[in-house]
DNA sequence: TTGTTAGACTAACAGCGTTAATCGATGAAT
DNA sequence: ATTCATCGATTAACGCTGTTAGTCTAACAA
């Protein structure tokens, strides 16, 4: 028996390394289709060079390691949500604008992996099952209300309660329409410049407006 | 040498209705799993006492069987949202109540069948092949518009060039909060109530409001 | 040196979508 | 009355899938 092309055992410890091999061509896979079953362990495997029942030293099933790509993507876009607004505060920006590179950063997110936008909001529906506190979707819900917070904070104080509330209405607005946007028929709607427009309009109405309304009336 | 008229498909009577009984059966399980891969063309056959490969003697192939019955619910969605804000007009409602009519009807549509819901708006993300104008998905736009145009012509006549945008307003901000809705944390969302109240108040900061203002502030 | 175990493998099962080839019955054409 | 096309369905098969069971190999511990 010849010897094959075959990949040796990693030393002892180095069991890791094919873990995170296997989790990027997975996320890569899964960014590219959007679609959880164009994802087969049999072709994760067959790219990193290993048999597909090797995955499972590493992951419980399918639906584990396609969990944990997404668990990755919800953190990865609570925190370019927090950078955005971060690093608009410290340059300044007025609450306003802070807000807006929030936003921005999450149309971002959607809008340049799209398919793996949608995947990450396409969970399944069970109603006994509903994501715990600590799932990682939790990660951008905090992330909104922190914003959310952020904006009152300076921009209305007094209605600071209602910070959590206004997140929701934020997320969940702007999620409809970026889900929607590209569903929609084609002279309706399509080009970015659309998307944009309403997602501006949108905040008009649903951030308070501060003492100093912004430019955009 | 043979005349090419067409003989008209032999109305041997089972085809239409084998047709119909896939299709039944086809909706059934879509509307319990909410998910494609959940449906099989094997299990579908076996459910109507066929042999898998009949199916294709009707559908194309699996897809084809999905999009029909998808395009059935965008069809039922829109008649009820239409049904819903006629028979209110019909009732002598107020322009306000007739869009929280149709409301109403949109979201027991989706809550109703949550599965359903879901399924016909994870529609793959396919940048060149945007649905069409005659996508049956129109249908439930033109139902929003036509909602928003009603609202607005009775309330701010003035604005009614804004119909298209409210329409489509409404949509993607309430879509959103659905689809979000069963999504965030228990603690947070859950509760239908919780639904219901942050709709309203996505209403009211939505539509422009009448002269004579509804007594819901 | 022996035993244990991490890290991979092959073989196999049951299920899937889909295609090809076929069969029986019906109804029309000769 | 006989032939022929076609509708509605069948069985067989291909190649894919997730997953399980069992096995081999190399590295480490005793």
């Amino acid at each position: 028996m010849k010897s094959q092309v075959k990949r040796m055992p990693n030393v002892r410890g180095e069991g890791e390394r094919l873990r995170q091999e296997i989790l990027d061509a997975a996320t890569r896979i899964l960014e590219e289709t959007g679609r959880e079953d164009a994802l087969s362990l049999r072709g994760v495997a067959r790219e990193v060079g290993i048999s597909a029942p090797s995955v499972y030293r590493h992951f419980k099933d399918k639906g584990d390691l396609v969990s944990t790509v997404l668990d990755a993507a919800y953190r990865t876009l609570a925190v370019a949500m927090s950078k955005a607004g971060e690093s608009a505060a410290a340059a300044g920006a007025d609450p306003w604008a802070r807000v807006r590179a929030t936003v921005t950063a999450y149309r971002r997110f959607a809008i340049d992996k799209p398919r793996r936008y949608q995947l990450m909001f396409s969970l399944e529906y069970e109603p006994e099952r509903r994501p715990s506190a600590d799932h990682p979707i939790g990660t951008v819900l905090q992330a909104w209300t922190d914003t959310a917070d952020a904006y009152l904070t300076e921009a209305a104080p007094g209605r600071r309660a209602e910070a959590q509330d206004l997140g929701i209405h934020l997320w969940t607005a702007l999620h409809g329409q970026l889900v929607l946007w590209r569903t929609l028929p084609s002279p309706v709607a399509g080009s970015e410049d659309v998307l944009i427009e309403l997602e501006e309009s949108l905040l008009r109405r649903l951030l308070p407006t501060p003492e100093t309304p912004s430019p955009t009336e």
